[in-house]
DNA sequence: GCATAGTATCACCTCTTTGTTATATCAGTA
DNA sequence: TACTGATATAACAAAGAGGTGATACTATGC
């Protein structure tokens, strides 16, 4: 259930949305001014942001600047004006998205998603079932306890987990190992790296829960 | 200078973009129709593509699915309808945003600049001096072209280059490597390590430019 | 200059990685 | 069911990684 701040001095609007949004899923804190809007933001943990450009007490430029100093939470201004400048502006100080009222609920929804995937997207570490590759440090844990990979292994599971749900075929695969040290390989090889790093993260290498075999096709690791 | 692709089968309005976005400093190819825009997209490489929804050879959906079945470059619907059920579709299939037309420009180029930051956040490169590591890769370079290292060099550079510019002393250098997995090495390990490493990154060894000596401190990454 | 502690380099050993070939297993199909 | 091409596994050799102790160098204080 993911958590909104809505940040609307419009009572009668945010009325309106809060009403869609909780129809939705969503759960929906709302505050009505600048002043309050940062607090809420500091006091609680939120998914995503939707901030009114024009607000009693001030300009929700300044909420999104004060958001994004503090945090990587998407922030989406929801806006009167469509004038081009404030739209460009907006993104300026970084916002993620920037809808002019009247704005469509299911559109909106849409977006919001949108910059909720992107963003978690960017977060540091990539994981998928219960292995976590943290590439500030090029360490891979497997429930929490370091899994010890040899430099080619690290860069195959890299491919997989900076891909993931996608499938890539065996010559994407052999192309990202070995290509740019312009070598050649055997045809075998990668079945080979396949199966020492199966035997590394899987729990039942024998029947893979992580890395996929799509026959004919190739490869692809998912999410359970 | 980031390059665009747009996918657009009127020839007028495409024409008009191309010479906008030029101006603006972009390198932007142009292909007509849905056929035409998977080929060029397969062709090239492209930091963000334009697309619009209705081709004269079949619909956007299809090249943006395409797209994204094979990689990450950000898409951006141009369309003339505002149709809100389009433009949840093109979220969908994976639309990083959607514009309706008659677009303006400013606003086009600053959002094109949002899917491409969204984007390439989560492979920031890092480097120092002609050296530069690819967490998104795990690949180490010099001058571009490939360095060879093993994990634990790897991973000590990675300690270096994201602590740029601060003295790392001997004891948290080698924490940083050996402590994880609770094991002691000898006093000159680390020694070795740095000489090692050195032998593969600096352009001269013997006198270092990239990773200095600071006497009884430790060692530092400087930018030169 | 000499002593000293800190750092760099060397030679060496062991264990792992890397890539190969050969063989087994499996899924789909005639 | 038997065949076939694709994938998995096993076993091996060569090269390299990882770690150690001994030795050489170097900055600094006496």
């Amino acid at each position: 259930m993911p958590k909104i701040l809505l940040v609307e001095d419009d009572i009668q609007l945010a009325k309106n949305l809060m009403l869609f949004l909780t129809s939705e899923g969503y759960t929906v804190t709302h505050a009505t001014g600048q002043a309050a809007g940062i607090e809420a933001f500091e006091g609680g943990s939120f998914d995503c942001v939707l901030l009114d450009l024009s607000l009693g007490d001030g300009s929700g430029f300044t909420v999104c600047a004060a958001i994004k100093a503090a945090s990587d939470v998407p922030v989406i201004f929801l806006t009167a004006s469509a004038d081009e400048a404030c739209t460009v502006a907006g993104f300026e100080v970084g916002a993620d998205d920037y809808i002019s009222k009247p704005f469509r609920p299911r559109e909106l929804v849409a977006r919001m998603k949108n910059a909720m995937r992107k963003n978690s997207r960017s977060s540091a570490a990539l994981s998928c079932g219960n292995v976590t590759i943290d590439p500030a440090r090029g360490i891979v844990t497997k429930n929490g306890a370091e899994v010890y990979l040899s430099a080619l292994e690290y860069r195959l599971l890299l491919v997989f987990f900076s891909n993931k749900d996608k499938l890539l075929s065996r010559d994407r695969l052999t192309e990202e190992l070995w290509s740019v040290s312009g070598e050649y390989v055997s045809d075998n090889t990668l079945n080979v790296y396949m199966k020492r790093l199966r035997e590394k993260i899987e729990d039942d290498p024998q029947s893979p829960s992580i890395i996929l075999t799509v026959r004919g096709m190739g490869y692809k690791a998912v999410d359970k």
